[in-house]
DNA sequence: ATGACAATTTTTAATTGA
């Protein structure tokens, strides 16, 4: 089965995009983000006409996570557990049900964390944005412990607004002070890898120069001046499973692209 | 140092994103 996750950048603007690339690439389950919309209005009938289950985690106006699938799905939840004052519409997990394994599959939406206050400490600015990214992957880290705990195939995946390392960026000195690439961020991302997850992109591509992400702005997807902030952390039961993976960078350069790229894997389930 | 670009709502300006 081939899985894949996609920041959509808006469901409304990218219907012709994402359409498109669903009957290209065909896969059997992808994981949305910033579909930008309620549930009500997320036009859920263009891809059941495809043959996928839709589930969706919407929220008005920004952020917004959705999983299609064409295998059943078991045991939807919606919303990171552990913080019940949180608004924001960012996280949905599902069971892929295969023939002979299940997936536990959680589509992400990882809190972009800018603009960066510190305090005179150097410590994050309680109630700002830098502080909500790096408490929200507090909380995605004590999901992801309850996942490995039960030794069964699973995998996190989306857009984790974070650049793992200088190979991920084709200017990193630019991203320098960015709460994508702050040392704090990295160390909270890689506290969670630590834990015993695979990044499968980089198990089978070693090279830098991929990227899953190019600014609309200043003609980054010409200059290739891109980042690779698109993930999938997959327990060791789910790992074993990878097939093949890739990014479908070509995407980018078609008429109204969303700024991210799909990234898939495929997975004997 | 700044703005560039896109999507959405708050819509002819502001907010958010990365």
């Amino acid at each position: 089965m081939k899985l894949a996750t996609f920041n959509i950048n808006g469901i409304k603007a990218r219907i012709q995009a994402l359409s498109d690339w669903l009957d290209e690439a065909q896969p059997d389950v992808a994981v949305l983000q910033e579909i930008k919309s309620v549930d009500e209005a997320f036009p859920r009938e263009l891809f059941e006409e495809k043959g996928y289950q839709v589930e969706t985690h919407g929220q008005k106006s920004f952020n917004g996570v959705a999983i299609l699938s064409k295998l059943p799905l078991e045991d939807i939840r919606r919303g990171l557990p552990g913080d019940d004052g949180d608004e924001q519409a960012r996280w949905i997990e599902a069971t892929v049900v295969g023939e002979k394994n299940a997936l536990r599959i959680c589509g992400l939406y990882l809190p972009n964390g800018n603009p960066v206050e510190l305090d005179e400490a150097g410590r994050p600015v309680e109630g700002g944005k830098y502080a909500y990214k790096l408490a929200w992957m507090e909380r995605l880290k004590t999901r992801a412990e309850e996942l490995l705990a039960t030794e069964e195939p699973s995998v996190m995946l989306g857009d984790y607004n974070i650049i793992p390392q200088a190979q991920d960026a084709a200017n990193p000195k630019k991203w320098e002070g960015d709460a994508l690439y702050r040392p704090e961020s990295r160390a909270a991302w890689q506290r969670i890898v630590n834990l015993g997850f695979t990044e499968i992109f980089r198990t089978r591509h070693a090279a830098p120069g991929h990227y899953t992400f190019w600014d609309y702005q200043a003609g980054a997807w010409q200059k290739n001046d891109g980042i690779r902030i698109d993930h999938m952390l997959m327990s060791p039961q789910c790992a074993d499973l990878v097939e093949d993976c890739g990014i479908d960078a070509g995407i980018r350069g078609r008429e109204k692209p969303s700024d991210h790229v799909p990234l898939w894997a495929e997975i004997a389930l």
